[in-house]
RNA sequence: UGUCCCAUGGUGUAAUGGUAACACUCCGGUUUUUGGUAUCGUCAUUCUAGGUUCGAGUCCUAGUGGGACAACCA
C-alpha cells in the first residue's frame, strides 16, 4: 500500500542535495517575509504553504517576518490581516519578526562597509543617479560623489541619520560595479532618508534600509538557510550574495537565495499592488470583498483553508511562467465542499407550483438528510405545503426527451417529498407562465418505502414551501476580469478588463432550517452550488455568497 | 542590440541518462431521489537542428519562442 514513490520538487531537490552536502538538517530553518502594504492574496497562499510545509516537512522552524522598511506604504493593519490570514490557513510561525527590528545592526554594518570603503553617500537627484546607470545595454557611469573620503561620508550618513540632512538630500550607496552587467550591481541605493511615522518605530529612525540591503542580512541575523522568494528577484541574488561576501561569519550559517515562479490564476490578478488599486478605484469593495483573490476574500467566499492548501500543493512549484486556470482552484473547493457541506434547499429564481389535490391550509414536515456523502450529519426537517416554488428553469410546456425536469403530462420528483405530475399552467398577459398546477402522489413520499414512492422518475427538483420560506440575499460572483490574463496586455490596463457583470445580487427563497446558520457556515444550495454566510448577515436578513456553483453537465447540453 | 532565466498534452506538475506519468479541463459510458458525487473510459505531451552516449525529456552547442533587468518600491 505505501510503496508510491515519492516525487520531489525542484525546491525539495535542492534541500535534499544541501543536506547531502552542506547542511544538516538541525539547521534548516525557512521564513516567510511579507511586506505589510496590503492583503495577501492566492499566490501568497501557494508561497505560505510552501515554506510552512517545508518546515513541516522537515521539522524545521518557519519564521514571519514582515519587511517593513518602507514607512510611506507600511500599517499596523495589514500586519494584522496577515498574521490572521496566515493563522487562517492553519500554519503557525517560529518566530514573529520585523525586518524593523534589525534597523540598529544593519545601521552598524553600513558604517562597516562605509569605513572599508564599500558604500559612500551620494548627493544628487535620483534622475542623475538613474542616469548614470545606464541601462541594460549600455554602461553605468561614475558620480562626483563615489569618491567622498571616509570621514565625509560617515559624517553625512550621520546628518542622515539624525535628519539634520533634508529628507532626500542624500542616499547611502553600496560601492560595487558600475559596469556590471546586472543593473543591481551598479552601486545600489541602500539607505534613503525618509521623515516618516513608521509603524512600530515611530520617529526614531530617519533613515531606512532598502530591500536588497535588508533582507538577505535578515535571513542571516535569523539564520535562514533558504531564502525562497519569486523569480523577480533572480537578478537580485548576485547583490544578496555581495552584501553577505562584506559581513559573514564563517561560522555561522550563510543563507541562501533561491527563486520559483509565481503561480499566476487565470481571471484575475496576483499582484498586491494591482489588487490595491482595485480597492482604492472601488472596483469593489474591500480587500475581502468576496471576488477578490485575497485569502481573505477567498475565506468570506466560502474558500475552506483546506480548499487553498489543497490547491496549492496540488498545483506544485516550478520555475516557468505560468497560468493557472481557476477552475483547478474551483475543483478543490468543490471537492472539500462536497465532503463537508450540509445539502439544503433554496429557490433562487422562484416559480409557483399550486398542488391541486393537497389540502389547504396544511403543513406537513418531512424529514431530509443533511449529507449523503456523510452519514454522521443526520437529518432535518422540512416543510411541505399546498404552495411551493420550484426554478423557473425547471418547467417548460413542451420539451424533448432530454429534459429530465417538470414538463406537462410528465411527472418529476420532489426531493425529499412527493413525486408530482404537471396538468397546467396560467400565464400573464406577456405570456410568462406564474402558476404551474400540479397533483402529487400522496403514495410517493419519500423514504416511505411504498412501491408508488419506489418507481423511476429521470428527474428531482429542488423546492420551497413559500409559506415557510424565508427570503435570503444571494449574491452571485463571476470571474472578475473578462480576460484570462488582465495583466500582461502591453498595449492595455488591466482595468480595461474588468467584468462589469461580477457580482449579481438577487433575492432567494430557502427553507426555514437556515436560520440555524452562523456567519462562514457553508451549506449546498441543492442542485445549485456552495453557499456561505456573509458577515454582512443581520437580524433582519440573512446574506449568502455564491462560494461556487455545482458542475453542469446540463448547462453544456443545453447550449 | 547586452546579461540572465525558462521551454514536457488545452492547463499545472512529475520522471538516479534506461517503457514519458499524475491531476485538472474537455468528451463519452455506468450508477444516482442533486443533470451533483462516485466510478470506468477516450483524445492529447518532451520547441527545432546538430552533438555526446549502447541509450537523451534529462548532458553539450546553436537556433527559435517566452520572460526578467534601467524605483530614494518590495
Amino acid at each position: 500500500m505505501s510503496e508510491e514513490k515519492e516525487t520531489l520538487n525542484f525546491i525539495e531537490h535542492i534541500i535534499e542535495e544541501d543536506l547531502k552536502t552542506t547542511h544538516n538538517k538541525e539547521g534548516l530553518c525557512f521564513r516567510f517575509p511579507p511586506e505589510p502594504n496590503g492583503y495577501l492574496h492566492i499566490g501568497h497562499a501557494s508561497s505560505i504553504c510552501l515554506n510552512f510545509g517545508l518546515g513541516l516537512k522537515y521539522n524545521a522552524p518557519v519564521n514571519l517576518r514582515f519587511d517593513d522598511t518602507n514607512p510611506a506604504k507600511e500599517e499596523q493593519r495589514f500586519v494584522d490581516a496577515i498574521k490572521k490570514d496566515i493563522s487562517f490557513l492553519g500554519y503557525s510561525w517560529t518566530k514573529e519578526c520585523y525586518a524593523s527590528d534589525y534597523f540598529q545592526q544593519l545601521y552598524d554594518w553600513a558604517l562597516l562597509l562605509i569605513k572599508e570603503g564599500k558604500a559612500y553617500v551620494d548627493s544628487q537627484s535620483s534622475e542623475d543617479i538613474a542616469n548614470q546607470k545606464g541601462t541594460p545595454t549600455t554602461l553605468g557611469v561614475a558620480g562626483p560623489y563615489r569618491t567622498r573620503s571616509v570621514s565625509e561620508n560617515l559624517d553625512l550618513f550621520e546628518q542622515m541619520k539624525t535628519g539634520d540632512a533634508p529628507e532626500g538630500a542624500h542616499v547611502l550607496r553600496a560601492k560595487i560595479d558600475l559596469e556590471s552587467s546586472n543593473m543591481l550591481m551598479r552601486d545600489p541605493v541602500i539607505y534613503r532618508t525618509l521623515h516618516k511615522h513608521h509603524h512600530r518605530t515611530g520617529t526614531d529612525w530617519k533613515i531606512f534600509p532598502m530591500y536588497d540591503w535588508t533582507h538577505g542580512e535578515s535571513d542571516y541575523i535569523e539564520q535562514i538557510s533558504h531564502s525562497f522568494c519569486t523569480l523577480e528577484f533572480l537578478p537580485h541574488r548576485e547583490l544578496y550574495d555581495w552584501f553577505l561576501d562584506q559581513l559573514v561569519d564563517p561560522v555561522k550559517l550563510r543563507p541562501k537565495q533561491r527563486e520559483f515562479a509565481r503561480r499566476n490564476l487565470s481571471h484575475t490578478l496576483v499582484s498586491k499592488r494591482k489588487l490595491a488599486r482595485l480597492v482604492e478605484e472601488g472596483v469593489v469593495q474591500s480587500w475581502d470583498d468576496p471576488r477578490m483573490p485575497t485569502i481573505s476574500g477567498l475565506r468570506r467566499r466560502g474558500y475552506t483553508a483546506a480548499s487553498i492548501k489543497n490547491f496549492a500543493e496540488g498545483i506544485g512549484v516550478g520555475k516557468r511562467d505560468n497560468l493557472i486556470d481557476v477552475s483547478r482552484l474551483e475543483f478543490s473547493i468543490r471537492e472539500d465542499l462536497n465532503k463537508k457541506a450540509n445539502r439544503v434547499m433554496a429557490v433562487l429564481d422562484p416559480v409557483k407550483v399550486i398542488i391541486t389535490n393537497y389540502p389547504e391550509g396544511e403543513t406537513e414536515w418531512l424529514e431530509a438528510e443533511n449529507n449523503q456523502e456523510d452519514p454522521e450529519a443526520g437529518h432535518r426537517q422540512v416543510p411541505f405545503s399546498r404552495e411551493l416554488y420550484i426554478e423557473k428553469e425547471d418547467f417548460r410546456e413542451e420539451a424533448n426527451k432530454k429534459f429530465f425536469r417538470l414538463k406537462l403530462g410528465k411527472e418529476v420528483r420532489l426531493k425529499n417529498a412527493y413525486i408530482i405530475k404537471a396538468e397546467g399552467c396560467v400565464k400573464d398577459e406577456d405570456g410568462n407562465i406564474t402558476e404551474i398546477h400540479c397533483s402529487y402522489d400522496p403514495k410517493s413520499k419519500s423514504g416511505s418505502g411504498t412501491q408508488e414512492s419506489l418507481r423511476k422518475v429521470k428527474g428531482t427538483l429542488h423546492w420551497v414551501a413559500i409559506k415557510e420560506a424565508i427570503p435570503v440575499e444571494v449574491r452571485l460572483y463571476d470571474r472578475l476580469f473578462t480576460d484570462p490574463s488582465p495583466d500582461t496586455h502591453k498595449d492595455k490596463d488591466f482595468m480595461d478588463f474588468v467584468n462589469p457583470d461580477s457580482l449579481t445580487v438577487i433575492t432567494g427563497y430557502a427553507e426555514p432550517s437556515l436560520k440555524e446558520l452562523a456567519v462562514e457556515d457553508t451549506v449546498q444550495f441543492q442542485r445549485l452550488g456552495y453557499f456561505t454566510v456573509d458577515p454582512e448577515t443581520t437580524e433582519d436578513e440573512m446574506v449568502f455568497n455564491r462560494t461556487v456553483s455545482l458542475r453542469d453537465s446540463w448547462a453544456r447540453l443545453a447550449e
